[in-house]
DNA sequence: TATTGTTATACTCTATAACTATA
DNA sequence: TATAGTTATAGAGTATAACAATA
């Protein structure tokens, strides 16, 4: 990676082309940032961004949650913690375990994350617009390609025929 | 994006392929996460990765440094002070102005740097080697178009002839 | 007066360790 | 005893506001 390209900044090698793995590099940055920014005009960060995506069809314990989030237990409580005292999320006794607790959704948690994803979808369709449609198709199937072959590689199938959860 | 793009977790739609947008927001986060954990393995952070980064090649004062990682005078202060704890930068004194701070990288600060970029340029070739050559070149070059249109849109030539700065 | 940088303060996010309550 | 969750504590990272020193 270049200097430039560490610095998430612009670049200026010599070749009218970025390498393969700066160009990695510097796509996800701006994506990335894409998200950040529209979390943060509805005041969320992109962890909270992230909580709120997997409520929106689930109703996971703490310990679920944990695991999803690849987060510690304790970071976790902190992180419902915030997001319920905005009322984005609820937590409720679990019915079946005295000791757990389900988290999910509240209408306000909803049209927020609603919000940030509409935003974001429209700032990464502006972005592929750059491309004419056929090349777009194209980048886009790549793209597709290259994650489903790593997602394998991990021993995880990203189309499973049935839902299996 | 579907609720589980979001949650950066793996998806099931209905069709063997990702949309372009859940694509382009899977790709980011994957590739986001294989430069955070590179990075921790040297016990550097995202945002202290992208200091060294930028002081690989240049000897910004504070401000400069500051507008460079969009980042508050307060933080940056903040930021450096932790890194030249560790030693991996140094402060001086500028010459030409009294009141500005040189910040540049130390020996220490430059091996981490290279340690976590060359890990990282390993995951990043790993990734793209999941496509024949062919569609490798191809797949560059489109993110690269896209980059560059995008940088252009907002006043910046990715590929100046000279260097300006 | 304006600019450069630091400091005080406050909040989010994260982890480790110790704790409570339930299984 | 083991598991689910919270709390105490500590540190990184961020911003706003107040400040000191220099231009």
């Amino acid at each position: 990676m270049t200097p430039r390209a560490a610095a998430g900044g612009p670049l200026a090698p010599s070749e009218p082309q970025l390498s393969a793995v700066d160009g990695l590099a510097q796509l996800s940055f701006v994506v990335y940032r894409m998200l950040e920014r529209r979390a943060a005009e509805q005041d969320l960060s992109i962890i909270q961004t992230r909580l709120l995506g997997i409520l929106r069809d689930r109703r996971p314990t703490m310990n679920e949650l944990a695991k999803l989030l690849v987060l510690d237990k304790s970071s976790t409580s902190g992180l419902v913690e915030r997001a319920e005292r905005r009322g984005l999320v609820t937590r409720s006794p679990s019915p079946t375990d005295g000791r757990a607790v389900l988290v999910s959704l509240t209408g306000d948690g909803r049209s927020l994350l609603a919000g940030a994803a509409i935003r974001f979808e429209a700032d990464a369709a502006a972005l592929l617009e750059h491309l004419p449609r056929t090349e777009r198709r194209v980048l886009s199937r790549l793209i597709s390609r290259v994650l489903v072959a790593h997602a394998a590689e991990r021993g995880i199938d990203l189309f499973p025929t049935f839902e299996i959860d």
